[in-house]
DNA sequence: TCATATACCGAAAATTTATTCGGTATACTG
DNA sequence: CAGTATACCGAATAAATTTTCGGTATATGA
């Protein structure tokens, strides 16, 4: 299956639980992308993140949806259009995506100077 | 390759960052473990995390050390003997570990309703 | 001697996740 | 009419991750 995941969350401790909601590649990004609680669109939401191929942002805005993390609304017009809104539920994740939004700010430099491309030569030489 | 990453971690921003530090299967688990400080052997991580296989642990303890985010001991004993310790910046971590634990814990039986198997039949008929 | 335990590694298989491509439908514009 | 834009989907491919299996080496104990 190429757009279904096999088993939806890990309840195999509340640690994976967590984690399993948000470790795919772009999720913690499209929580902090819907963070002010703005609808927005998925065209909007690729914008934003334009490294994303939109059809993975579909896949996870449809996990995320099942999961309870945003909401989508559907207006039955032509062209189609679409919103996503963070949840309540989804909300009570961002002080997480807050504290590792501030982790990576703070020790952004050590991991650019061990492993940013400028210095990709010289890393193994130093050890 | 089956034992090394590609790219060792995300540096497109820092919350990626973050995440690709931790978001591999144990990763989240190893860190919990170790919270305390106290050096733990290969084995002993493994009986604690007892679903996961040893090679996967190898590989993830591996890549933490490479990252900082624990320490490795080797002793020069046979049979061999080995320890891993939490690091200064390993333990920057335990703040979030600790906040996905408590928000697992919090909202477990919502997904345990949703997804657990014992429902997992009644779940799409419900909607 | 033979099995056990330890830590680690390589290779292959299995699984999961990400990406790319093409297609649906329809209103609007030139 | 042809092209654009929208949201979404299915299938195929690519890539990454996890798991399984077998092997290294050596001390200990039966």
């Amino acid at each position: 299956m190429a757009y279904e995941k096999k088993i939806p969350v890990d309840l195999d401790c509340p640690l994976r639980l967590t984690m399993s909601l948000i470790e795919s590649k772009w999720k913690s990004c499209i929580l902090d992308e819907l963070r002010s609680g703005e609808a927005m669109r998925p065209s909007e939401i690729h914008k934003c993140l334009p490294e994303a191929a939109p059809r993975v942002l579909d896949i996870q805005l449809k996990e995320m949806t099942e999961d309870g993390l945003v909401s989508k609304t559907v207006f039955p017009e032509l062209p189609p259009r679409s919103e996503y809104k963070i949840t309540a539920l989804g909300k009570t994740l961002l002080p997480i995506i807050d504290a590792m939004l501030a982790w990576g700010t703070e020790h952004y430099d050590i991991f650019e100077r061990k492993y940013g491309k400028h210095n990709a030569c010289l890393a193994p030489a130093l050890g």
